[in-house]
DNA sequence: CCGGTTTGGTCAGCAATATTGACACATTTT
DNA sequence: AAAATGTGTCAATATTGCTGACCAAACCGG
């Protein structure tokens, strides 16, 4: 379980320590409803972002573990399980579930480590990626389309406010992830004005 | 074929900025960098956002069914079966399988509509009440951190994109939340009949 | 080389959440 | 009276997660 107790931080975000002010404006003051509202957003936010690569998975007859899979090992390939497991949060036998039918599929290739022979290195082939690249499209486009609406600062805006809601453990693991940043040269496909 | 594949937008961290944006342009060309982040984002925030309340659900023998149903009728008191069916967007039978436990073990109430007596009202008993808002403190407490670190434009900008991430059916129900307003500010039209 | 640890695979069993389809019942509408 | 609606419930199934146990291969320190 990732977390869950962390402690309100003692330092202050950008506001810094409110004052005892007057007008409870400030963000100490959250109101409920400003909460509740978070919840909501999230919530249907959530669903809907998930519902168009849902839709393509159903057919497939996979779930949203796959994708899941098929996600992380595009965006780190040569990754190993264990990182694998770390990432996903789930046990080893959760992930066995969807990574063997995949592997057995031919969506994802397994090899052995170099330096630890022990590990299998995960990445996709051709297949996999065709695969998750038509779920990422699906998703892109949604995506795309809330980032128009809401514009460049409020994109910024959510980045951070996303960021915050993720536990320690996930922002390192996030980090990780930017920093391996695989597929980021060969884009020039989807270039285009989509 | 043009760019795509370089400029990178400076991995932003909490202070990261928007990339620059010299024309509309940028945002139609939303690399695949920057989305594939808003994938990684969705995923860590809103599975770390819900893993506190998803513990203290644990202990009750609960899961988010559970929580998603005293979250929406305590939002809208008086709800029917149907209405709620139709937010969470499951079937009658998943729903049953929560909302009869939560009945019976006196989480929530129901009461014969008084327009149309087909329906059941919901709402929730003071337990209820109780337990609702103790999942929602420890949600608060977790959101509140992420908006403190964030700063009030950033959580403007993040509830921009979660609505623009909502299809136009959950942008509707959000819409009647919103306006029915909880806990007892204007739940005039839903007079218990008993 | 031995023995302990790490990495990974697999099996058995269980639980939560969702699905579809069918049926029943009370009530409202036509 | 008949049809439609709102709700409850049954049986069967799928997906995704869990725990615990056990095994095999490979690595590592002495």
């Amino acid at each position: 379980m990732p977390e869950g107790s962390e402690s309100k931080p003692a330092a202050p975000g950008p506001e810094g320590r409110p004052p005892p002010a007057p007008a409870g404006r400030n963000l100490l003051f959250l109101r409920e409803e400003e909460l509740r509202l978070a919840q909501d957003l999230l919530f249907f936010g959530y669903r809907d972002f998930t519902a168009g690569a849902d839709a393509i998975l159903a057919e497939l007859g996979m779930g949203r573990a796959h994708h899941r899979v098929l996600h992380f090992v595009g965006r780190r390939p040569g990754i190993t399980v264990g990182e694998l497991l770390g990432i996903l949060g789930i046990t080893k036998q959760s992930l066995g579930r969807v990574l063997t039918p995949l592997v057995e599929q031919g969506y994802v290739a397994q090899s052995t480590g170099r330096a630890d022979r022990r590990q299998r290195l995960l990445s996709l082939t051709p297949k996999g990626e065709a695969l998750e690249r038509r779920l990422f499209e699906r998703q892109r486009e949604w995506v795309m389309r809330a980032y128009r609406e809401a514009g460049p600062a409020a994109v910024e805006g959510f980045r951070r406010v996303m960021r915050g809601l993720m536990g320690p453990e996930a922002r390192a693991q996030l980090e990780r992830l930017e920093r391996a940043s695989p597929r980021g040269a060969d884009t020039t496909h989807l270039a285009r004005t989509g």
